[in-house]
Order: structure tokens, then C-alpha cells, then sequence
DNA sequence: TATGAATGAGGATTCATTCAT
DNA sequence: TATGAATGAATCCTCATTCAT
């Protein structure tokens, strides 16, 4: 109903403030009385952008895991070789996760949680695609262990995960250093 | 045969409920009236075994990762080597997750999430222990590597977390031929 | 769901603070809040008795409506002549809308107006068969006109919430003579 | 062949909707932004027309009120014989509630419930004066029951709109026949 | 201990109205 | 005149918590 962007600078600082209120109360800890007042809108306004609540995470939620796998997939090429081509998206990834700690923390928030509802979920889904075809592509070059994606998944890339959250709560930060001893761990993990 | 006293019960019901309940809708969307329904007990009665919604789940949470814990633990001796360890604790991390899926996943919803207080959190936290002492060995011994331990949890245990998540949404499950292949790749994802 | 009757009074007082705001202010202007408040009960305490709004007056048209056909029928037998069980009747039903004005009121409201759901409304015109077979029969015998049953009802009985339109606004009274005169227009409008 | 000022036709289509969606959902259930929609024409723009919500319904209400008693007596004359001037307003009236329908039932419903404020609806009230004369000068006559004219009124004219009602919801329609048994019951009723 | 009716503060949403364009 | 984005007060309803029984 309301996806044009009238005002494209209000409906950012509601996304903004949304983000950063869910991330610190979660969704049904934030009022939208509170949303508007830190986007400095009044409350009626949010309902000119998104229908209602739930619609207003689903649309940030979609949002924001298409902004990820943009950058996640930003500089990769299908002319990479697979062990180019993955240290290039699992860098992105990590880089992402960590920089923009907010929206990645709102991803993993929303992930964790039945906050988002199942058309949304989907949608986001369909992201990892590229990521799970290079991983194939090295499967059948024999360079990638002959296991599910899930597993070759959930040693490489979903440890990110773990540090984008201990980063967030300083209690460890990935510096130049150990980011790429992270890397080598990663790449170990599903390479033959 | 249960012959738990009539009190501890209902208040095992309760938590039963609360976790559940917790799981399929999130904290701030599970009303404490259905909490008290699905306890087979009145709203009222919630509050002499708990002071407030809050501290029903903070005692929760505690008691489950205790519980988790002590599973994790149970046949860990000190004179196992650092391999054999290793392998138990992960194998019983493993099965907790994959088989008491609801107890596990309120552990996740709840790390996850801004819905359980700082002290409890830490409480929680501290048992991890036993599992970083074992690591430290392993690196004097130099079996393992000589990374954050940050470092190795993220790549040998946090995976596990990934597997949960896919069986609760019957994505994927691990069978026991490949519960053991995911199980060489932690390892291999720590050790020297 | 509530419809135990926990505290008849409460439900008694919303009943009557209901029916007279919405006589008074019209369905959508009248906040729960004001019922609340002339009931001397609190807003949350309206959802113990009614589902919400729309349930609290498609109850009350029903139980209303009810017990106006209840006292319009109160002293109809079988065994009367046409003639005599008409007159009960018409009576009756003056006697209801001049003297019971606010319930009145209410039924007329609910009858112009699209605030009762379809189901409720015809659960409330079922009451009306009585008087129906009495004409029925009066038609019959001969004593009746042999015209449609709107057609008598609207020249016999409908002019009477007329008369309890003007009473409200306290521009015309019946007394007790031009009571008799109206009976007998209403009669000669209908028989042979 | 419209070509009524552009103005005008918005008026006009503004009152067109009014009347359409009042009848529909009721006053205070329609809201302005729907009115404008139905329009064509923004939500602003009513109030270059209208001074607020309760003007706009006043002024209808009004105008309405005026079409329909100008209706009524479009071809009464002083010089016709009490009961030809009786049957031509009678028919009018008939002819107007049943054929205008919307704008009948819209009448109906500002006289059946409090969305009119009392200075609109007595502007309303007046026009009825010229039948009542009528019916004074039939009961100089002798011609006319020497009863209250309200009492004339509720059951000579006040049933015409409950045909209507039956009208509108397809329940019962007056066809040419039966509209002159209806026209002779009328008559006969208030005759003497 | 246990109940569950009652409370009332809080939150999502709607909508009459305004005002800058 | 006409627009429609923006406002914010008002309203329905929920739900954590209490308390009399």
C-alpha cells in the first residue's frame, strides 16, 4: 500500500530507529510511540509507510538481508577460481557483520525469533544462493568436502555469527590479525 | 508414579509451558494467562513460585543451561585426554541440542535476545568453563591450536547451534553417519 | 466465552450504561472508556463480560429484543379470539415502548442503523412470528385483511414507534385516552 | 452534457459518497478519508466545501430533507379537494422513499439517531407544515378524524417507511398493485 | 497454597483536520 | 481552488499484577 517513497528521509529514520530499538528492547518491547519519537515523527506517520508493526520489521527485514548479500556479493565473479571466489564473500560477510554490527545484529535478532513471519523469512532466504552454488562448483572440482551445504555452511560462515555477537558486547573484537587467522580456520573447515 | 510434592508440579508445568510458549510466539508475545492455562493452573498462582514475568524466565533460563551444563559434562573426567574430552563434551552438546530441541532452542531465542537480565546472563555464562579449561590444555599439550579459545568454540561448538536450528524447522537433520563427519570437522577445526 | 454470569451487577451496570450512551451519543461515539466510567467499573473489566465492542450491543440488541417480545406476548393464549389477542398485543408492545423508552430507544437505534451484525439482527426478528400466525389466522376467520403481513404490521404496529419517538423528544404524549383512539385507528387499519 | 461549474460537480460528488457510505457503515464509521476516496477527490478538499464532518452531514441532511418535502409536494395545489391533495402527497412520498432509496434511508437514519445537531434538525422539521395544514383543513371539513396530526401522521404517512426498509433489504417491494392497497389503507385510516 | 475476577496503565492504530505547496 | 503528507488526540483492547476469598 505505502511502498513509495514520499519522504524517503522520514521512512529512513524510522528504519533507523527501529533497528536500534529492537536490537536494544527487542520487537515487542518497542513501542511504536517510542519508534516515532526517536525517528522525531509523530505516530500517525509511521502508518503512512508501513501498514502496521509487523509490517514494518518484515519490510526492514527483507531490506536489510538484501542490503547484506549485496555486500556480501559485491566484487565476486563467476570467472573467480572457488578458493578466490569464497575468501572474497566470507571477508564481505565478516566485514559486514562486524562493521555494521546494527543491522547484522537485527538480522540475527530476527532470525532467532518468531518475530518475523514466514513469507518475510523466505524472501530472506533465497540470498545465500550464489554462495551455496560456488560451494558446489567446488564440490565438483574436488577442492570442497563432499558434505551437505548445511555442514559446509555452519563451519565457514555461521561462526561470524558468534563474533559479531562477542564484538558487540566488547567482550572480543577480530582485529587485522586474527581476522585472517579466523579466515584459515574457515577454509580449513571445507576444504578436502 | 510421579510422586514430586503437588507444588513442584506446578511449577515444573510452568516452566514447561513458559519454555514453549517462549519458543513459538517470544517472550513479550506469551501472555502470563497462557502460560497459567496451558499449566493447568490460575494466573495467580504463577506469582508464589515466581516474583514477576521477568524473573520467570531468568530462573528458567538459569535452571536450563544449568541442566545443559550438566549434560555437556557428565561423563568428562579429568584424566581423559585432551581428544578424548573434546569428543565427549562436543557428542553430549550435540545430543542435547538435537534431541531436548525445546530446551535448546529456548537458550538460543533467549542468547539472543534482549529478554533475559544482565545477571542472569553471566550466571549462565560461567559454565562454559570446564569446556575453556580443557582447550587451555590442549594448547600446553600443543594439540590444539594456539587461538583465542573465542576462536575455537566459534568454529568447534557454535556450528551445533546451526544444526538445531535447521532440525526445529525440519530443514535438515543430522543422521548418525553424518553427526560423525560433523564431528571431524570441529576437530580438525581446532586441532594442530 | 462469558457468558457466566461471575457478577450479574457489573454486567447489569454496563447493560444499562450501554444502552444509555448509545441512545444518547450514537454507537461509535460512545468509548468504552465512558461505559466503563457510568458502569463505575474499570475499562479492562468490559472484555470479562463481553468479547469487545461489536459483541457488547449485538448481546444487548439480542437479550433486549428478547424481553420486549417476552412482555409483548406476556399474556397471549392460544385460545383468544383474533380480535382480543390483537389487542393484547398492541397493548403490550405501546406499553414496552412508552414506559421501557431507553430500551426502547436502543432497538430503534440498532433497527436504523448498521451497527448490529447480520446474525444478531436476525436472531432478532424471529421474535415477531407470533403475531404473524395471529394475523395469519385473523385472515382466516375473515376477520383480518387478506394483504400482505408487512403491509399489516406496518399500519398497526409500526405507527406505535412513532409515538415513542416523540414521547423521547417530548413532543407528543400518549395518554390514556388517545391511547384507545390510536388502538382503534391501528385495528380499523387491519380488520375487514 | 455536464456542465455544471467543476466545483459543483465535486460538491455533488462529495455529498453522492456521504450519502452512499453513511448509509452503508454509519456516520461515525465513515471516515472522511473514504468520503474523499469515493469522491475522487483529496481529503483536504472537503473542507474548502464543508466546515467539518458535523457540517457536512448537517447540510445534507438539510438539502436532502428539502428535496424530499419538495418532492412531496410538487403538484399539490390549494385548490384540490382534501383527499385528492392527501393521495397526490401520499404518492409523492411513496414515490420518493421507494425509488430515491439512498437518500431516503439516509433520512432515516440521521432521524433515527443523534449524528444531527438540533438546530438542522429542526431546520428539517418545517417542511412537513403544508401537509399538516392539509390535514387541519380536512378535519374543518369533517372529512378528517379530529385526532392529534400525529397521530394522523404515524399511520397514514410513518408506514411508508417501513416499506422502504423492507425495500432496501429485498425482504418485500411494493409493486403497482399493492402500493394502492396501501394508499387505501392509509386513507381509510385517518378518514373519518 | 490456590484461585480468578478485577484493575488500569500501556500500546497499536485510526482519523478529523491542518498547512505548505 | 486543490492537494495529500503530516499530525496527534482519541479509542479499542491487552495483559502483568493484585487481592479478597
Amino acid at each position: 500500500m505505502n511502498t513509495l517513497p514520499k519522504s524517503q528521509q522520514k521512512r529512513d529514520a524510522l528504519v533507523k530507529a527501529t533497528i536500534r530499538l529492537v536490537n536494544n528492547n527487542g520487537f515487542h518491547a518497542t513501542p511504536m510511540s517510542k519508534i516515532a519519537k526517536m525517528a522525531e515523527v509523530s505516530p500517525g506517520t509511521i502508518y503512512l509507510y508501513f501498514k502496521n508493526k509487523q509490517d514494518l520489521v518484515n519490510q526492514i527485514y527483507i531490506e536489510v538481508k538484501a542490503a547484506f548479500s549485496e555486500f556480501a556479493f559485491k566484487d565476486y565473479k563467476e570467472d573467480l577460481t572457488v578458493k578466490e571466489g569464497f575468501k572474497n564473500i566470507w571477508k564481505n560477510i565478516a566485514e559486514f557483520k562486524l562493521k555494521e554490527i546494527e543491522e547484522a545484529m537485527f538480522l540475527s535478532q530476527c532470525d532467532n525469533t518468531p518475530i518475523i513471519d514466514e513469507p518475510s523469512r523466505q524472501e530472506g532466504l533465497k540470498h545465500l544462493q550464489p554462495l551455496l552454488d560456488l560451494m558446489e562448483r567446488g564440490q565438483k572440482e574436488g577442492i570442497i568436502k563432499p558434505v551437505s551445504p548445511y555442514m559446509l555452511y555452519a563451519f565457514s560462515i555461521y561462526p561470524i555469527a558468534f563474533f559479531m555477537k562477542l564484538q558487540e558486547r566488547a567482550i572480543f573484537k577480530l582485529t587485522r590479525e586474527n581476522i585472517e587467522e579466523a579466515y584459515e580456520m574457515a577454509w580449513n573447515s571445507i576444504k578436502v
